[in-house]
DNA sequence: TATTGTTATACTCTATAACTATA
DNA sequence: TATAGTTATAGAGTATAACAATA
């Protein structure tokens, strides 16, 4: 073996650690405008689709239709969207941003830039290239097991 | 700037791909088991700790002691783990593995050493080498700046 | 007096199943 | 008949506050 195994146990661990970390950080930032990260996630989604029907988020998110509900519910009575009439279909609603969900999702954008360049902006070229390819093939591998996984449980 | 804020953006797309992948890999790894993050989590601690108060297993989860109750209730009903009276205070528990709970937080070790290999175990050395400095890098920033923000928060 | 764990209460996220209005 | 959303019900995780037993 190239490697130790466990030299590749303490890279996981400081995997783990980073994804430990950007959570709390990502924690704090949503308890500091009053969302969590349920209805934080769809107000991004909302962001990444434009104004959607709550089965269209229930797809997006993974979650039920009526889980859906519950979590617009919540961002409705905080004032981060609201429901309005589907123009073609009126058993649907159509979730849209209020002005304040609006704000909210641009700083998450801005957040999230600030956050990269926080992490990255330091790095020498020397590090951050080879450190975005053995990513990608990390990746390459994790999204490969899942995939057979998730083949094989079926 | 020596790289776009594109690049840092798309490297942080990355490491956030990552992390969902590795919750989801864990996650269906636990509903096999019968089990929920939080309650992996404290055999986890327990398995780091061995038999612990329901104090101190909260203090380590960061949760409230109420809590704790509630997760070892559900994981005394499910089989992996024991109360039994601390031998000195009267007014304590002792959280003690069972069997089944050994062996489950055993597997938890295996898990992690197979998934580390899976990550890392065919990434060259020219790559693993400069992968683990640069993380080892942004995680530096990462806790400085949370312990900046938890610094100026109080 | 302080600490350990529990009862009481409440909120959020999650799911399934049954129901209403509309397509 | 099928789809969009809601009501009903339930379980899990989380929190605060009040309380009992013990230190």
């Amino acid at each position: 073996m190239s490697r130790t195994a466990t030299e590749n146990g303490a890279a996981l661990g400081q995997v783990l650690e980073l994804t430990v970390l950007l959570g709390a950080d990502m924690s704090q930032a949503l308890v500091r405008e009053g969302l969590t990260e349920s209805r934080a996630h769809l107000l991004w989604e909302l962001g990444q689709r434009g104004p959607s029907t709550q089965q269209s988020l229930a797809r997006a998110l993974g979650v039920t239709p009526r889980n859906v509900t519950g979590l617009v519910d919540g961002l409705v009575q905080t004032g981060f969207v609201e429901r309005r009439p589907h123009p073609s279909d009126r058993r649907a609603t159509l979730v849209t941003f209020t002005e304040r969900g609006e704000r909210i999702a641009e700083e998450f954008q801005r957040g999230r830039a600030q956050v990269a360049e926080l992490l990255f902006g330091d790095l020498p070229d020397e590090l951050f290239s080879p450190f975005v390819e053995a990513l990608g093939r990390v990746l390459d591998r994790l999204r490969t097991a899942l995939a057979e996984a998730a083949e094989g449980g079926r």
